[in-house]
RNA sequence: GGGCGAUUAGCUCAGUUGGUUAGAGCGUCUGCCUUACAAGCAGAAGGUCAUCCGUUCGAGCCGGAUAUCGCCCACCA
C-alpha cells in the first residue's frame, strides 16, 4: 500500500485513508485465524445486528469494544476469531416489511406467503449490504469468510435440530394456554416482549345483582369493563367474612343476562377494591387460572384482531377500545355502574408495535424452561461464566429463578417455520428435521406444515454454536467452541444471553462463553434514549465522515465503564478527533526528524532516552493490566496520557531542545541527535502498537510510513506483537535498558521535569516576558549538570555557575534548592515566600496530624508510616528554609 | 410490590484490592501563530466526593439509613 500513503506533509484526513486501509487489511486476510491446536483461541461471536435497518451508535459501541478486544488478542498472538453475521429479526422485520408494503397498498395476506417472503428477502439483501459497509467503515476486524445469517441453510438446520430434540425430550409441547397477544402484529409474543408502562386509567365499580333477589348485589371493581361481557364468575376470598354467604350463589351478569356463580378463590385480595373480583377466564391471566380451578367456561369476547366477537352480542365489531366506552355507557344506563375512580396501573404494550397487549388463549408451542434454567444458573454460580459488571449476576439469577415457560411459536411468516407436519389423511403429526414428504403412517402425501414460525430469539440462542457448523461436528466447532467473551448490551441479558447459556449447556454440554461483558445504552446529549420518533438518532456514518472513525471509536470507550450508559455528544468525539490529529502530527515529526549531520552509528542513550523508554514500558504494562480487567476506557486513557502527556509534551520537546544545540561535528550534541532519532522512532513504533486496537486507522497509516525507514517491521501494525512492557521491544530495534523499568532515569528526569515546571510557574506568576532568560545556578538538581540544555530550552533559562550580581531568589524543588537571579521586587518576593511558607506549614501540620493519630504508627503499614514521616520532614525542611529566606529578605 | 444504578470541578464522566495533595475531556481565565500539531503550546482558577450515622489508626471507596433522579423485574382486578 506504499504508493497510496497519505502525504506526511499534510494534515491528517481520516476519511481519505479509511476505505483503502480496510481493503488492505482484507487483502492480508489475517481476520481469518488459523487453527493452532497448541494455542487457545480468543473468540467472540458478534451480536448479530438485525437486518431491520442501518446501524446506530449502539452498534458502534458494541463493535468498537469487541474490535479492541479482538485486535488486542490478535496482537498477543492468540488465534482470534470474531465471527460476524446478521439476525433475521422475525417480528421486527415482518412489521417493517408489512409497513413498506402498506405504502403501496399491499398486505401480506393479499400477496400470499411465498411472495411476501420474496419481499422480505429483498429487504434483507438491501439492509445486509448497508450493514456490512458500515461495519467495514468502523474497522471491525471480523472474519468475513465465516459470516452467517440466522436464516441461512446451516443455521436453519440447527434450529430444526434443536426443535426436534427438545420435542423428543418432552421439553417442547403444544397447547392452548393464555399468552400475550398483540392484536397489531396478530401473533403471540413472549413475556419479555411485553413492555409495561404505568398509565392513568380508571377503576370502574360494577354491581352484579343476585339472580334470586335482584335487590341484593355484589360490587366488583375492574379496569377493563369491556371484558365483563365474557365474565363467567365472580370470585371472593374464601376467608372473607363479608362474602361468606355469597359463595355458591348465582349472579345475573348485567347487559348479558348470563347466570354466573360466586366462587371462592385464594387468588383474590380481600383488601383490594371491594374484595370481589369479576372473572373473565378468556381475557385475564389471573382469571384464567381461577377459571381452571373452578372449571369455568371461557367466553372469548375480543378477537385476534382486537375487535369484539359475536359473543360480545350487540358490541360485536367494535374495536376493544371503542367497546370499552360503549359498555361503560350501557352499564351506566342499566344502573350497574356504581362509580369510577382514577387509577394508575401498568399496561402491557407490544415491544414492536406498541399496541396494548391482550391476554388471550391460543394454541401455541411452548418450551419448558425449568430443566434448562437450572444448569444456566449453576454455570454462573460456580464461576464457569463471569458477568461484568458483577451486579448483573443477580439480575440474571433472579430472572432465571422466576421463569415461566417460553412461548416459542409466532403467527408470522418471516422466520423459521416450525418443523411439524400434519397428515391431512390420517391426522398423524410429524416432528422432524427434514421436510416431510410422505406420511409414514398412511403413506399419504398431503402433509401440511405448521404455518407458524419460531421466535427470533430461538435461533439467536443457538448463535455461539450454530455459527460454527453445529449440528455437524466441524473442526471450527471443536476448536472455537466455547467462545471466550460475549459482549453485548445489558438490555438483552434475558432475551439473548440467558437463553444462549441454556441452549449452549444443553446441546454442547459446555457454557457458550466464559465472560459476559455488558455495555450500557448510548443516550443523546441530554441523556434521553435515542429513538427515531424523537429524531435524536445519530448516524455513525455521519460521525465518521465528520470526525473520522478513530475519533468515533475513541469517544465510544473513553470516560465510560462497563454497564453504565454513555451520554453521547459531539464534544466527546471532538476530543477523539484531536487525539487522532495529535497522533498524526507526532508521527510526522518523529518520522521527519533529522539531527544535524545525521550519522548512522549507534550513539549511547542518555537520560531522556532512558526515561521515555522506561515510561513507555510502564504505560504498556498499565494498558495491558487494564485491558485484562476489561477496563477499556481506562486503558485508552492510559495510552492517551502516555502518548500525549509524556511522549509529545516532554520527550519530543526534549528532542527539539537538542536541534537548537548547534554543536560541532563529533560533539556530544551530535551523538545525542542520533540517539534521539532512534528513540523517537522506537517509542512511536511501540505507541502505534499500543494504540492500534483503539485507533486502527491512524496507527496503520503511520505504521506504513514507519516501515519505509524500518522495512523489517511487520507489514501491518495489526500483525505486530502487542507491547506488553515486560522487556525490550522486538525486531532488534534499540530498546534502551532491558528489564521493566529504569528507576534511576525516571527519578532523575522527574526532578528535572519538576524543576522546569517550577521555573515555568515562576515565570508565569511573575509575568516574565518570553524574551527574557532566567539566570539559574547549575548544580543543585540531580541530572542537571549533564542535561542543562533541557532547562535552558524548556524553561528558557541560562545556566551559570554562580548567579549574580543582583537579587537572588531561591526556589525549592523537592529537597533541592534552585537559585535564580531575578529582578523581582521585594514586596512580590515577600508575598511569594509568605504564601509558600503558609503552604509548607499547612503541609507539615497535616502530616503531623496524621502521624499523631492514636494508633496510626502502630497499625498502619510501615511503608505508609515512612511516607508520612518523609512528608513531614520535607515540609519541615521547606518551612525552615523559607523562614530563613524570608528573614534574609527582610533583614 | 421487589431489585438495581446514579449522585465527584460550570458541563459530561473516570477513579476495581480503604493511605491523607481526588483526575480527564469540554468550558472558563492569563500568556503564546515556538518551523509536528491553534484540532495546538505554557500556566491558572474551580471540588467539605448528595445528606446523616457507623466500621477503621485512616473512608470518594466498606456497612446502615435518608433524599433526589433513572432503570429493570412483577398475572392485584
Amino acid at each position: 500500500m506504499t504508493e497510496q500513503l497519505a502525504d506526511l506533509t499534510r494534515p491528517y484526513e481520516p476519511q481519505a485513508v479509511e476505505r483503502r486501509t480496510y481493503a488492505f487489511w482484507e487483502r492480508l486476510g489475517y481476520f481469518t485465524p488459523t487453527i493452532d491446536p497448541t494455542r487457545r483461541p480468543f473468540v467472540i461471536a458478534i451480536p448479530p445486528p438485525n437486518i431491520t435497518g442501518a446501524l446506530h451508535t449502539g452498534h458502534a459501541l458494541t463493535f468498537t469494544i469487541e474490535d479492541i478486544l479482538i485486535r488486542w488478542h490478535r496482537m498477543l498472538g492468540d488465534p482470534a476469531l470474531w465471527l460476524p453475521g446478521t439476525d433475521h429479526a422475525a417480528i421486527a422485520t415482518e412489521y417493517l416489511v408489512k409497513q413498506a408494503l402498506a405504502q403501496e397498498g399491499l398486505t401480506k395476506e393479499a400477496l400470499g406467503r411465498r411472495t411476501f417472503l420474496g419481499h422480505a428477502w429483498e429487504w434483507k439483501a438491501q439492509y445486509h449490504g448497508i450493514i456490512v459497509e458500515q461495519m467495514k467503515r468502523l474497522g471491525v476486524s471480523v472474519d468475513w469468510s465465516r459470516e452467517r445469517f440466522t436464516m441461512d441453510e446451516g443455521l436453519s438446520r440447527a434450529v430444526r435440530t434443536v426443535f426436534v430434540r427438545l420435542y423428543d425430550e418432552g421439553l417442547i409441547y403444544r397447547g392452548e394456554y393464555m399468552g400475550n397477544w398483540c392484536p397489531g402484529c396478530k401473533t403471540v409474543v413472549s413475556d419479555l416482549e411485553v413492555q409495561h408502562r404505568d398509565e392513568e386509567g380508571e377503576l370502574w365499580y360494577l354491581r352484579y345483582p343476585l339472580a334470586a333477589d335482584p335487590s341484593r348485589g355484589i360490587e366488583v371493581a375492574t379496569t377493563r369493563p369491556e371484558t365483563m361481557l365474557g365474565d363467567t364468575a365472580v370470585a371472593v376470598h374464601p376467608d372473607d367474612a363479608r362474602y361468606k354467604d355469597w359463595i355458591g350463589q348465582e349472579l345475573e351478569l348485567p347487559l348479558v343476562g348470563r347466570r354466573i356463580p360466586v366462587v371462592a378463590d385464594a387468588a383474590v385480595d380481600p383488601a383490594f377494591g371491594t374484595g370481589a373480583v369479576k372473572v373473565t377466564p378468556a381475557h385475564d391471566p389471573t382469571d384464567y387460572a381461577i377459571g381452571k380451578r373452578h372449571e369455568l367456561p371461557t367466553i372469548e369476547v375480543i378477537g385476534a384482531d382486537g375487535v369484539m366477537t359475536a359473543a360480545a352480542g350487540r358490541f360485536q365489531g367494535l374495536d376493544r377500545m371503542a367497546a370499552r366506552a360503549e359498555v361503560v355507557e350501557a352499564l351506566r344506563q342499566a344502573g350497574a355502574l356504581i362509580r369510577t375512580e382514577p387509577y394508575n396501573h401498568a399496561v402491557g404494550h407490544c415491544q414492536r408495535s406498541d399496541d396494548v397487549i391482550e391476554p388471550r388463549i391460543s394454541l401455541q408451542w411452548w418450551l419448558k424452561v425449568e430443566p434448562l434454567a437450572g444448569p444456566a444458573l449453576e454455570a454462573v454460580r460456580d464461576g464457569r461464566i463471569t458477568i461484568i459488571p458483577d451486579r448483573f449476576t443477580k439480575v440474571y439469577t433472579n430472572w432465571l429463578e422466576n421463569l415461566h415457560d417460553w412461548a416459542i411459536s409466532r403467527q408470522l411468516w418471516w422466520g423459521h417455520q416450525i418443523p411439524v407436519w400434519t397428515c391431512a389423511d390420517c391426522g398423524r403429526v410429524l416432528v422432524q428435521i427434514d421436510n416431510a414428504t410422505a406420511c409414514p403412517g398412511c403413506g399419504g402425501k398431503r402433509l401440511e406444515q405448521d404455518p407458524d414460525t419460531l421466535d427470533t430469539w430461538f435461533s439467536s440462542a443457538l448463535w455461539p454454536f450454530s455459527t460454527l457448523g453445529w449440528p455437524e461436528q466441524t473442526a471450527d466447532l471443536a476448536y472455537f467452541y466455547p467462545t471466550t467473551v460475549m459482549e453485548t448490551g445489558y438490555d438483552i441479558l434475558f432475551f439473548w444471553v440467558a437463553r444462549m447459556v441454556m441452549m449452549g449447556l444443553h446441546f454442547m454440554g459446555e457454557a457458550p462463553f466464559r465472560t459476559v461483558y455488558l455495555h450500557g445504552m448510548v443516550r443523546d446529549a441530554f441523556g434521553r434514549k435515542m429513538s427515531k420518533t424523537k429524531g435524536n438518532v445519530v448516524d455513525p456514518l455521519d460521525l465518521m465522515d465528520q470526525f473520522g472513525t478513530d475519533a468515533l471509536r475513541l469517544s465510544m470507550v473513553t470516560g465510560n465503564s462497563p454497564g453504565n450508559d454513555l451520554r453521547f455528544s459531539e464534544q466527546r468525539i471532538e476530543a477523539g478527533r484531536n487525539f487522532a490529529n495529535k497522533l498524526w502530527n507526532a508521527g510526522r515529526f518523529a518520522l521527519s526528524y533529522r539531527p544535524p549531520e545525521h550519522s548512522p552509528e549507534a550513539a549511547p542513550l542518555e537520560l531522556p532516552e532512558r526515561w521515555i523508554l522506561s515510561r513507555a514500558r510502564a504505560a504498556q504494562r498499565e494498558v495491558t493490566r487494564l485491558l485484562e480487567q476489561f477496563q477499556l476506557g481506562e486503558a485508552a486513557r492510559a495510552a492517551h496520557d502516555f502518548f500525549w502527556g509524556e511522549y509529545c509534551d516532554w520527550y519530543m520537546e526534549m528532542v527539539k531542545a537538542r536541534v537548537l544545540d548547534a554543536a560541532p561535528a563529533g560533539s556530544a550534541a551530535r551523538q545525542r541527535g542520533t540517539a534521539a532519532q532512534r528513540t523517537l522512532l522506537d517509542v512511536l513504533e511501540q505507541s502505534l502498537r499500543l494504540l492500534h486496537p483503539f485507533m486502527p486507522y491512524v496507527t496503520e497509516e503511520l505504521w506504513q510510513h514507519l516501515r519505509q525507514c524500518r522495512p523489517s517491521l511487520p507489514e501491518s501494525v495489526a500483525l505486530a506483537p502487542w507491547p506488553s512492557g515486560a522487556s525490550a521491544p522486538p525486531n532488534g530495534s534499540a530498546s534502551g535498558v532491558a528489564g521493566d523499568g529504569d528507576g534511576a532515569a525516571e527519578e532523575a528526569m522527574a526532578a528535572l521535569i519538576t524543576t522546569i515546571t517550577v521555573l515555568r510557574n515562576y515565570r508565569a506568576e511573575h509575568g516574565i516576558e518570553p524574551t527574557q532568560k532566567l539566570t539559574v545556578a547549575a548544580g543543585a538538581i540531580p541530572g542537571l549538570p549533564n542535561n542543562g540544555y533541557l532547562l535552558e530550552v524548556l524553561a528558557n533559562a541560562s545556566l551559570v555557575a554562580t548567579p549574580g550580581p543582583g537579587p537572588l531568589v531561591k526556589l525549592l524543588v523537592g529537597t533541592a534548592e534552585l537559585t535564580i537571579a531575578t529582578s523581582s521586587d521585594l514586596p512580590a518576593e515577600r508575598a511569594r515566600l509568605e504564601a509558600a511558607l503558609a503552604e509548607a506549614a499547612n503541609e507539615a501540620s497535616r502530616a503531623r496530624a496524621q502521624l499523631g493519630q492514636p494508633g496510626f504508627v502502630d497499625r498502619a503499614p510501615a511503608a505508609v508510616v515512612a511516607k508520612a514521616r518523609e512528608r513531614l520532614s520535607l515540609a519541615e525542611s521547606h518551612q525552615r528554609r523559607l523562614e530563613a529566606q524570608l528573614a534574609e529578605l527582610l533583614g
